[in-house]
DNA sequence: TAGTTGATCGTCT
DNA sequence: GACGATCAACTAA
């Protein structure tokens, strides 16, 4: 099975030149996790409300690794809480947290195996209208620059969570055609103090779009 | 621009 | 009962 490697180039459509996107199939995400998160770096996150696609290049993503990671909800064990990450890769784990905001997150590796990937920031593509209007902002670059924030604006919430990537209303898609070369940096994960961190952050550096964290 | 704080509630101990 | 994989508004410099 071949996979797309990171893609570059033209983040948006060209005019005239319609984005055309091939959705990741489950294999996709039956791999190591970090080099999961590091793959997704540069793919499309693809939302369908009705007859609306909102869709978002994916720029920053952290990898948690289950019951080796202090830093992961699965790491005490399964709870109905973080039941989805012991799903089959290839599913939408989506948590609530502080009291008012939802993170999304890409269920990796065979069933059984409680790893999952984080999506902290997106570049908006298309659907930004519905997006502004989700956040109630204006500026692109504070649409989707943090997990809370693009669960908001792509109207992600407790009904997502368990969503097959692979069905018909959330899923995650490679530009078609040649992938390039993406320039990917990594960094210790944002807000995580328990025990010693490790550098399971990746982003694209180029990326105007990736959120405040700060790198180390 | 950087740092601080309040909001707000599900989940786990 | 305490805490949290956050955000936005506010203040100080």
């Amino acid at each position: 099975m071949q996979h797309p490697s990171p893609s570059q180039g033209p983040h948006s459509p060209q005019p005239g030149r319609p984005l055309r996107l091939v959705k990741l199939p489950r294999s996709f995400y039956l791999r190591n996790t970090t080099t999961v998160a590091r793959y997704l770096l540069g793919k499309y996150l693809v939302r369908r409300l009705g007859n609306q696609r909102l869709i978002g290049r994916i720029v920053e993503v952290e990898a948690y690794l289950g019951s080796r990671d202090p830093a992961s909800h699965a790491y005490r064990g399964r709870t109905r809480r973080n039941d989805v990450m012991f799903w089959v890769g290839g599913h939408l784990y989506v948590y609530f947290t502080y009291g008012m905001h939802f993170c999304a997150n890409v269920v990796t590796c065979e069933k059984g195996i409680a790893h999952a990937v984080l999506i902290r920031a997106l570049e908006p593509v298309a659907g930004l209208e519905i997006m502004r209007r989700n956040r109630g902002r204006a500026a692109a670059r504070d649409l989707c620059n943090g997990p809370a924030k693009l669960c908001q604006a792509l109207s992600i919430r407790r009904a997502e969570n368990g969503t097959d990537l692979c069905g018909l209303s959330i899923w995650i898609a490679a530009r078609a055609g040649r992938a390039k070369k993406l320039k990917v940096s990594r960094s210790t994960r944002v807000g995580i103090t328990s025990g010693r961190e490790h550098r399971w952050r990746f982003y694209l550096p180029e990326s105007p779009f990736v959120s405040p964290g700060k790198p180390s």
